[in-house]
Order: structure tokens, then sequence, then C-alpha cells
DNA sequence: CTGAAAGCGCTTACAG
DNA sequence: CTGAAAGCGCTTACAG
């Protein structure tokens, strides 16, 4: 069991008989090295796969440039919320690098108030930070926060995106085209041909949600893709969370039928429609919808709802930090794009541990 | 955004009125301390909350004491075996320690026999070693080497585990009895209660495996459970690789009817069913399996296989190492235990990247 | 039983 | 443009 001793910094210096301190400048593509040293010394550094030890160096950055995180969520009222998740694996993967040198500041926004979200970031800005890892909730002033990081050249990553990336930014988010997809063969595996489906968006103050849309577009397309005869309708009903009464007339004709029925809930309020479809007294429905929340998991528990979509919240909010570590101190951005695979949780294998 | 300096031993050392060297070996339980001193300087470090900075204590190390990981899994003929992901994880995760200064040592057993294991782990214990992870493939011989590295003090990983753990040691493994049961639920959703339900157990030399006897006692359980009437046979066949024609013909006679049929293959080989019943002019099937080889992702692709399982290997691999460079680093223990999420895989959210 | 000093591999003023 | 020296926080012989 041989024990290779990496090269050193050290020996690059002898073998391109220069300082360990130009060494370092090169290193780092600083100025203050004549052209001709330089080479001779990226030479070395070539011929002998020289790579930095960045335990070594963490250990002397740490203690006098920590690296400054800024994190602008929506605000989170309790620890049931979406973005609380997202806010516990940031502060997992911080406490990890915590000795490496990187700390987490936090900020909130007013998820209703595209106005609110930017005074927050501009105030963020006055700060001084290395990075900003946020979500792109309103497209206007999203577009303007992209602009503006790229001017101060501010790394930037999105959890969750709901937008079109139409900038090259870093985004850590579930696909939710393909999500949609998943969750027209899982209810189509339940419901089959002969079955009735609907699509119920709920709507708030801010309307339909991108993301929302893409899920239906995926929904629809499985059937499109993979139902030779695609005859049968597949209906979509936006809910806004007040005025119920009027829907649940509708509801009641729609879906008062002896027929299967597979409803497909495109955001996280699955619940909400368990609920209401229970107080209808309508029968044979499967529901299929979306984040692990805690009124969700208890219907799944209860049977009431068969599937539920998870985007592992907590995991895109630790690997943002990992990532952004990554990038900060090795120039590698790899980490700063991850699509979060569509993790598909059934009663069976949910932790329902958080229930208590 | 204020920065608050960790305490560091010197802190400690002056406060304890001794120096650093005494303070590191109280920190290390090391001899040679008087008990006053070592109490004062106890008292000092609950009181500041002193945490020694590992990367430091990693720095120094890390060039005079690699720790060295010996890994010994079945024979991996090619990259489509299952260890092969085991494996790639596991290099994975010492490449990204390597230069904290860990290294893994291969080995391999013939998987058929029981003496070529024990010969084998046999021949790692003359090497100096620090840890090593395997596989509890042979009872006695697992309980023979879990007795010897208690022997040893040496921590003992399992992957994959198979066996009921009588013994405390440490295992990274998914629960098979879950992972049956959650298959129940998929298949049931999609055959129904008027289908018939077939067990396949897939037998090589070594007879039926105990993990694979587990998911199909989970799978029993979740129709146990579930229905309120349970008045339908689950038929379980236990297919030898070899002499296929009788077990073709009884199959025949078995399946061969106009009812929906669910198949659950307790191993890998689902693809070997697949092809088979395809052979046999079976219809409407539907095959849920384990493990994303590449011929069941191809049947899974077009649409042969409904659901696969993921026992996520790799991941386990990975896991194996990161946990015992925090119990080797750290005394931390805390990792070397994980139940592997039952991960369900359908077309859909499949990754068909490595089928080219 | 205890301390002073050297060193892990890199980074950073400072001096020239 | 370049080098010598101090230092990050811990560990380890060595000396007493």
């Amino acid at each position: 069991m041989n024990v290779s001793k990496n090269i050193g910094i050290k020996e690059i210096a002898v073998l391109a008989n220069v300082s360990i301190g130009t060494v370092d400048r090169v290193l780092h593509g600083r100025t203050g090295v004549s052209k001709s040293t330089k080479a001779k010394v990226l030479k070395i550094i070539e011929e002998t796969g020289f790579k930095r030890n960045l335990m070594a160096s963490r250990l002397k950055l740490a203690s006098s440039k920590t690296l400054q995180i800024a994190v602008l969520l929506p605000e989170i009222k309790n620890e049931m919320y979406y973005w609380h998740h997202s806010n516990a694996g940031i502060k997992k993967a911080v406490q990890e690098l915590n000795e490496q040198g990187i700390m987490a500041n936090y900020f909130y926004f007013n998820r209703l108030d595209p106005k609110n979200f930017k005074k927050s970031y501009n105030m963020i800005f006055e700060h001084e930070i290395d990075a900003l890892i946020t979500v792109p909730f309103f497209e206007k002033e999203t577009d303007e926060l992209i602009l503006k990081a790229e001017e101060l050249k501010l790394p930037l990553v999105f959890l969750d995106s709901m937008l079109n990336n139409k900038n090259k930014t870093n985004n850590i988010s579930q696909n939710s085209f393909k999500a949609g997809m998943v969750a027209g063969r899982l209810l189509h595996g339940l419901v089959g041909d002969c079955g009735q489906y609907f699509v119920f968006n709920i709507l708030n103050k801010r309307g339909i949600q991108i993301n929302n849309q893409q899920r239906e577009m995926g929904f629809r397309a499985y059937f499109e893709q993979n139902l030779k005869e695609f005859d049968f309708e597949i209906h979509s009903i936006n809910m806004p969370l007040e005025n119920k009464e009027e829907l649940e007339k509708d509801i009641q004709e729609l879906l008062n039928s002896d027929k299967t029925k597979g409803v497909f809930v495109t955001n996280a309020r699955s619940f909400l429609v368990s609920d209401m479809l229970k107080e209808c007294c309508i029968s044979n429905v499967n529901i299929i919808g979306f984040d692990l929340n805690l009124p969700n998991l208890e219907r799944l528990k209860s049977n009431d709802i068969k599937f539920l979509i998870n985007q592992n919240p907590e995991f895109q909010g630790y690997s943002a930090i990992k990532g952004l570590f990554k990038y900060l101190t090795e120039q590698d951005a790899s980490e700063l794009n991850l699509d979060i695979p569509v993790e598909i949780i059934i009663k069976e294998n949910a932790d329902f541990s958080e229930m208590n």
C-alpha cells in the first residue's frame, strides 16, 4: 500500500528555479511576473500535473477572508413552509464548510410583491458579498437582477427556477416538464385509458406560475406521446383560493361519474383538492401532487393522495452552497447547475418521521 | 455581516495557562497529562465550546499518515456489473478527499466461493489498514469477519446487507422488506384487485438470497395489509438460470389467461423474465424489478418493464467512504449506518444517458 | 508531566 | 519583477 506523496508548490519552485511566492503568483494569474518566468513555471506545472492543495489554501484564507453568501428567499412564516427546507439545506452545507471559511446571510422578500424583491436585492448589493442564492419569482425583476449581477461580476444561483432561461444563469431545480411527464405515466397506470383526467391549477394572487404551466404541458405530452388513439379530453381546472363555492358546483358536475378519475395538482396544495373532492363526495379518484409538506404527507398516509413528487428543496439548498464554494475556491462552475431528479414518493417509501 | 473568529487551540492554552502541546494531548486523550491539568483544560474547552479545526489537523496529518481503506467486493468483470457502481462511488469519494489523506485499496473475491471470501479478508488483515468496506455475502464467514474485526478494533462497513443484523455492525443498504412493500403498491396500482400476481425469484448456484426473500415478504405484506379481503393467491416461481425449458412450460400454463398480470422480480434480472414472457407470448403483463443495469433500462425504455427500484450502489459506496472518513477523523460514527431510500424509476425519470 | 520549536502547503505583506 | 519570512491552527518529536 504505497503512499505517493503529492507534489507541492515547493517542488515546483525548485524545479522552476524561482521562489514559492512566484509560483503562487502564477497559479493565481496575478500580475507582476515576467512573461518568461510565467511560461517556465506553467510548463513545470503542466509537466508535473501539480494541483494546489486546497486544504492548505483554505487554512490560510479562512481566517482572513470568509466567503459571504447572501440568501434571498420568500418569507418563511413557520417550519412547514417549502422554503424552510431550502434554508435547512443551505444551513447544513454552511455548517459542514464552516471552518473552511464560508458564511450565509439570510434575507427575505414578500412573495406577492415584486418591488419588495427588487428592493431586497438592491439592499443586499450594498453589502460586500461573494455570491447570491435566490429564486426567480418575478420575471421582469429577475431579468434586471441577472443583468446587475453580471455587471457586478457576482455569481448568482437560482433555486426552483420557474422562468425560461433566456439568460445564461445558474439553476438548481427540477425540470417541470419532465415532472409532468412522470405524473402522466403514474396517473395513467392507475386510471387507465377509460378514466377521466383533470389538471388542477391552484391560483394565488400572482395567477398561475410558469413551472405549474410546464408541469401541465409535460403531463399532456405524456398522453399524446404514449396513447395511440388519444381521443379523450384532459380537463384543466383553474382553482382560485377564494370563491370556492362556485367552483365546487362546477366540479360536482364535471367529476360526478362512475368512471375512475385521475387528478393532477400542479402545485404543492394537492391536500386542498383532496379535501374538496372528499367534501363533494367524489369517489374513485386518484390524486398526484407535489412536495412533501405535512398536510400532503397526511393524505398520502391515509391513501387520499396516491403519489407525491419531491423536488428535494433541502438538497437544492445544500447543493447551491457546495457548488458555490467549489466555484469560489476552485473556479470550477460545474456544480452550479443541477437537474434535480423527479423523486416519486408513495406511502411505503415516504418518511413520516416529522409527522409526530 | 460580522465575522466572529473561531477560538483556537492557542487561546485555550493561554486561558488554561498551559502550552498548546498540552492542550493537544488533552484533546486526543493522550497519556502524560496530570489529572489537575487535564481537568483545567477540559473545563476551558467546555466553557468556550472549542472544537478543533479539522482542516488544520488534516493538513498536518495527511502527509504523514494517509488513511488506508480496504475495499473487498465480488469480482467485477465489466462496467455493467452492479458492483462496478459501488466501486465508482467509492472512487469518487476518495477523489474528493484525496488531499485530506485517504486512500482505497481494492480487493475482489469469487462470489460463489465462501472460502475465497475468507481467504481474501485474511490476506487484507496482513496489511496495515484503517477500515474495511465489504459485503455480507456468506453468513458464516461474515460472522467470523465481524468477530475478527472487533478483535482487531477495525471499523467495518457493509454495503448491500443481505443478512439479518444479529451483530451490531455498520450497514449502508436499502431495507429490502420496505422495497418489497413499495413494489407491492406500485404493481397493485397497475394490476388491480382482479389480476394475477407472481413473484419471480431467480436462483444462482448459491440458491435464493436473503434480501430477495425479504423483498418477497415485503411484497406479500403489502397485500395483506392493504386489501380488506385478501382472497387471491400470489404465485412464487423459483427460476433457476439453467433448465429453462421445463420452466417455460409451467409458466405458459400458469400465466396464460386474459387477466392482467403483475410480475415482481426480486433481483436484478427482470430483463430475463421480461424476455422469457415475451417468448412465451404472455400478454397483459406488468413487470417490476430491481437495479438500473443496461438490459433492465432497455426494457424500461421499450415499456416491457414498468418500474425499476434503484438501490443506488454508487451512493452507497460514496457514503461509506465519507462516513468512514468522518469516523476516523472525528470519532463520529453517525454516518456509518444509512438507510438507502427506495427510489422508484420509470421511463420518464430514468437516466438513459449511459445507453448511448 | 510539560514546553518550545519545527513543520504540513499555501498566501501575504514587505523589502528590494 | 522577485524573494525571504511570517503565519493559518494543529501535531509531533525532542528536551527537560
